[in-house]
DNA sequence: TATTAAATTTAGACTCGTCTAAATTTCGTT
DNA sequence: AACGAAATTTAGACGAGTCTAAATTTAATA
């Protein structure tokens, strides 16, 4: 049984890996968890011991089939959490992401199971990201950015790159939500903005805004 | 902010408080906690200092009034934590405590707030024990022991007052639920055992069953 | 390739929550 | 009132997770 925060150091190993497809660095590792190198290379130690990840001194740290295992029932945890928040609860993108963070590390296989069902096997979350299923796989779809839509085709929003608070607030000024249909108007190629129709206005976002948003082509 | 063991100990000492009416006693807070009376020792003095808790050498622990407040808020995400787990994720009755005791330490006000609204506000949890109001203020209502029934007086369960889990399995054996209604049949003086009609059968409740199950007379 | 900068590990210490064993206080009983 | 038992506290220690500062290894570059 691994405490609350090894299993936070195996999350951020994980986020690591599937951003770099490299080993996690010490650094790279106490910079997510918001500690030290020594902290680190301190659980490191432990974390090999208990077979969670392969650690070499000086190399890095990666998981081990059973640390990756584990590493993505926590995402299909904290993604159904999300999801239960946003579609039950009502709370908005951005305030979702804290309080599953939390509730996480609710240790109990038949409560994820059940939580699974009431929310009717939802296969990604109000970010769009998908929801691992209990053997840890993931259903992939094809998904491209706002900015790769050419003048006149149209597509629906189902996720966004980026989760930073600051955007999905603003998002959430511009009422664009999971599902929300765009048609492209026009594109400026000296600033790589875009014009779109969204909820009968038109409106010109960011490339930095169009970048992040991720759509299926209608 | 209190950690997870110190809010289990405020609980502790409120449950103390709630069955002896007096200072909740060192060895009394141990036996709960499942530790030892040193250690104890320690956590009052700790308590004492974050003013949740009157501590008094060899004279045991009282909650201060921000401690009780405290409790109660406890109390209220334990309760209504159980009702979600039982009444949207289908959760049996001895299951719903263990998880709730988890669950109640995700700190969040507007958590709790919400998931209220989303179960209609409930007074009363899987068990019939009162739901404390986000100012720790509990709805009573009227109970007596199905035991204290007269032959001929019909009665809805309405709670149990004793939560142990072979105590709630033997109910669900007997398909005995909240909102269950009894008519009392007979009552044999001898061993105090009644006999009910429930479910369309007649059957005989134990002396041990029966003041253990509390009644809303019909 | 020699030197320096960056990354990482080691050493030693601190807090939290816990323990056992010994000392102290309180209380029930004679 | 005084004794012995029970309850409680003190003393000292430990593991988990963290820290800072110093030592070591790796990588970058002159």
């Amino acid at each position: 049984m691994l405490s609350f925060t090894e299993e936070n150091y195996l999350k951020a190993i994980y986020k690591i890996h599937e951003r770099t497809k490299s080993a996690a660095s010490t650094n790279a590792i106490a910079e997510i968890m918001k500690t030290t190198a020594a902290s680190v290379t301190d659980m490191m130690r432990k974390l090999a011991q208990k077979e969670m990840i392969q650690y070499e001194k000086y190399k890095g740290s990666r998981l081990t089939a059973q640390g990756a295992l584990l590493a993505t029932a926590l995402i299909r945890r904290h993604r159904l959490w999300e999801t239960f928040l946003a579609d039950k609860l009502n709370f908005s993108w951005e305030e979702v992401h804290e309080l599953a963070e939390q509730l996480e590390h609710i240790n109990s296989e038949k409560l994820i199971e059940r939580l699974d069902e009431f929310l009717d096997f939802p296969k990604y979350d109000p970010h769009g990201d998908p929801i691992p299923n209990a053997d840890g796989k993931f259903t992939i779809r094809e998904q491209l950015m706002l900015s790769q839509l050419q003048i006149g085709e149209k597509g629906a929003l189902i996720g966004v790159k980026n989760h930073n608070d600051e955007f999905l607030s603003y998002l959430n000024e511009l009422k664009i939500k999971l599902g929300s249909e765009f048609e492209v108007i026009n594109k400026v190629l000296y600033d790589k903005s875009i014009k779109v129709h969204l909820n009968n206005q038109e409106i010109v976002l960011s490339e930095k805004v169009s970048t992040n948003l991720m759509i299926k082509k209608l």
